[in-house]
DNA sequence: CGCCGTCCACAACCCATGGTTGTGTCCGTA
DNA sequence: TACGGACACAACCATGGGTTGTGGACGGCG
């Protein structure tokens, strides 16, 4: 189908006659009747019944119509999306289970006048790149990786410092406790699918590992977080890490548990990264909503990598 | 733009290169070059990196990504909505400023995966002839119009009787009324267009004007709900009938008012209309929803036109 | 009642688009 | 260094969709 067609279609039908809808789209009249001809043909159905003094809709092109123009919206947004100039803002988060793209959705919420793209990176090092280039305007992540400072264009402030919590199913033999303290989890095995090694998401748990002793497997493909929950659920043996302000979405009867992990309680930092010169309207709304919508956390008992840039707000 | 190139390109990107994306829409790696290379020359931007082992999204293909998938599916809804055969469930509401649209709005929210086709016939006798043919599954009519009885294969259940108020700017006389008595109406201009002479609902307004003497003027053409809405409130000597049910979305500080009409109240009576052999899953639920969600209300008090169907529920 | 104007459909023609095959280039790897 | 895999470019060709020209249907009007 060929969006040509369909704006062919909106504009006959709005117009009510084919000669005022070709005049609109500089083309001539046969060519409009040739395309609409063509898209009914496509379809199966009428779309307008033609009469002496231009053309009605059928029952079957008022159902199209709404769809048609839902189309044309989409697709225009399609094309904003990559359009340089007042573009939608792009914001790239850490991959999954974490609190940015939650973040995201209650910004959107609160402005959903802002067109937004969001996207993945691969790391903090890619997305730095990324907003230098001017590609992307802001990435949540956890600043700075070990050895390497941000560049003094990029600025960056702390918004979310995010306690992990154990996600287990009802067979595990922690699935009852209320809290468990960090220590304790040496020995049990934690799944921690789609983690990339040479990320700074790879670094913290490379940090965590080391500290506790713990085990963690990022083996094996991530089929996604309704893939990892099915198999945490089933598993006795498995547990995962979790943000605590994540907000999951599974079927009922799964028995997931979340189980607070204490002393200390490993906590993510999210930070909010920009470009120092980026004009664009939205990142001031995005930052204004994170400063108004998030708060400190007490640091009192819990734990973040040393390289991690100490909280300022 | 093609939606054929949209499906190659999200092909190619799910696919991590051309080939293989070729092979899946069955066509040569050069056709799929060729379709991406023109995609990326209307863009404006590079979509993929072309590497010795495959292609990997850029930053803007990435943005573009999620966008392309949703004009497919929207794409796939619009064929949907006239494909013979198991179609989304197609429903006729009368227009503008009555309840049926709202009830349809609480069956979307309470069954959000019935696909739904809400459209709007000229009178209650095309919206027979179009559900006798099958055109459309249902539709919410006032029944029976004067002299017409239905016909035995068309169903009906009266879902709704919506009292009609009146509807002021701040600056008419009524509007600081708690409540007015219908003949208190005469002589006021009560500005309805948007009505059509020879449906139902111009029937309606007819029995009304002539029992109780009012001055309903349906003339001029109608520009939609927020023109009608802008003049009745910048206009003191104008008010209209709005109904009950009736959730508007007008700017704040328009100071619009409704008003309440008694002695009597002036109900509007909507019901259900679809044909008997009608067997869309989605109908039956459509019935019971109205079924759970409307309930029956006094008619003491109340005005309806003669010709109405007395109310079985 | 017949003429005319309006609007859409059909026919013939033609060019641009987009497909195929064949070949070149780049790059990672053995 | 040679090979294989993957994408791009070139040449060619069929189809699609555009234009012009024309005919038919319908409604308004003298």
């Amino acid at each position: 189908m060929d969006l040509d067609t369909v704006r062919t279609f909106v504009a006959a039908a709005d117009a009510g006659q084919f000669q005022e809808a070709a005049a609109e789209l500089a083309v001539t009249q046969q060519a409009v009747s040739k395309r609409i001809a063509a898209l009914e043909r496509q379809l199966g159905v009428r779309l307008f019944t033609r009469t002496a003094r231009g053309a009605r809709l059928t029952i079957d092109g008022q159902a199209f119509l709404p769809h048609a123009r839902e189309l044309l919206r989409v697709a225009e947004r399609a094309v904003a999306s990559v359009r340089t100039g007042r573009r939608p803002l792009r914001v790239d988060v850490i991959a999954s289970r974490v609190a940015p793209s939650g973040l995201m959705r209650g910004f959107h919420q609160a402005h959903p006048e802002i067109d937004l793209d969001v996207l993945m990176l691969f790391d903090v090092e890619t997305a730095v790149a990324a907003i230098r280039s001017g590609a992307i305007d802001a990435s949540f992540r956890a600043v700075a990786a070990p050895g390497r400072p941000l560049p003094e264009d990029i600025e960056s402030v702390r918004v979310l410092d995010e306690p992990l919590q154990l996600l287990t199913g009802p067979g595990h033999v922690l699935a009852g406790a209320r809290s468990v303290p960090l220590a304790r989890l040496a020995g049990h095995r934690i799944w921690m699918p789609g983690i990339v090694p040479g990320t700074e998401w790879a670094a913290y748990y490379d940090d965590l590992v080391a500290e506790f002793g713990l085990t963690i497997e990022a083996t094996g493909p991530n089929f996604g977080s309704d893939a990892l929950l099915d198999t945490v659920a089933d598993t006795p043996a498995l547990a995962t890490f979790m943000g605590e302000h994540t907000r999951l979405v599974w079927p009922a009867g799964h028995g997931l548990r979340r189980i607070p992990v204490t002393d200390p309680t490993p906590v993510y930092p999210h930070s909010l990264l920009w470009h120092r010169d980026n004009p664009h309207p939205a990142l001031a709304a995005l930052r204004a909503h994170l400063a108004t919508t998030t708060s400190g956390h007490d640091t009192a008992g819990t734990w973040t990598p040393d390289w991690v840039i100490p909280r300022t707000g």
